[in-house]
DNA sequence: CTGATATCAGGTGAACTGAAATCA
DNA sequence: CTGATTTCAGTTAACCTGATATCA
């Protein structure tokens, strides 16, 4: 079978030397993994429905914008862009100070496949939570996000 | 230009529904971009690397037995695998108490491309953790393993 | 017989680089 | 002219499903 984690005792601790990325990667792997189960009968992966919640969140941003906030380049996010707009989860129109830039929002049909999916979501950040107290959670997020802050501050080179 | 976080301050607190898996992501997508960067002089990507850290701590571990600690199917690490064996990183040889098993260990040339890295990848982790004290940083590793285990423990469905 | 490992064949979505057009 | 956005073209790595052989 394929995707059977946790059944390895002898891995199960493998760590390596640079530790904190390598448990980021980790939780970010078993997080993925799920979610892409999740999201498999609904035809979208774990990236492109993230970009759709940063959508939701942030109305008309441009396919470069998500680019930057997703680490990717322009062209791979527009790749991205136009699947889900042929799939009729997103609609661009021009922005209107500015001709060259394509300004992206969610349709209802976009929005109603996140609506259907939020409990799960949530289902599935709560499982992953276990085990941790509110002010732990509270405390694990502040710490991710200034880790967040101080890579996007620092960029490459 | 291709690839600058942190430039758009529109996009920077761009938040979504399950906040914790959101902001796990987002850190992982900057790191790994950022680890990219750094190996791709070397011809390897970051998902190559994480394996070959793997393989430094647990010499000796079978391809299925990566697959798992990464989420993928067999079929896809042996790819990898394969190419890493192309490129001289790792060897493989029958496990002498088992003949279908086949153990996979770094070649003097894997062990001197990771030892190339691990300034580099130490100061990249170092630059993730600025803002954190100690405490917090070891705090931090604990609640994400935690995670790790719990969404490790309670396969999908 | 069952289950795990490895491998082969074939296919796909998702990322990349490079180049070009448009426009602030 | 410079820089940002979008788009086109071509390429590659990283996954997948399905089938098969081997062996504990």
């Amino acid at each position: 079978m394929t995707r059977t984690p946790g059944s390895d005792r002898a891995v199960e601790s493998a760590a390596s030397r640079p530790s904190l990325l390598y448990v980021v990667k980790q939780v970010e792997l078993a997080a993925r993994a799920q979610m892409d189960e999740l999201l498999k009968p609904a035809g979208i992966t774990a990236l492109q429905y993230t970009a759709l919640t940063v959508l939701r969140r942030r109305d008309g941003l441009s396919s470069a914008q998500l680019a930057r906030n997703s680490f990717v380049t322009a062209q791979s996010m527009a790749d991205m862009i136009t699947a889900l707009e042929r799939r009729g989860l997103i609609a661009r129109r021009r922005d209107p100070g500015n001709r060259r830039a394509l300004l992206i929002s969610l349709t209802d049909a976009g929005h109603e496949l996140l609506a259907a999916h939020d409990e799960a979501m949530d289902a599935l950040e709560e499982r992953m939570l276990t085990g941790l107290t509110a002010r732990q959670r509270r405390d694990l997020e502040v710490y991710l996000n200034r880790c967040r802050t101080a890579l996007s501050d620092l960029p490459p080179h």
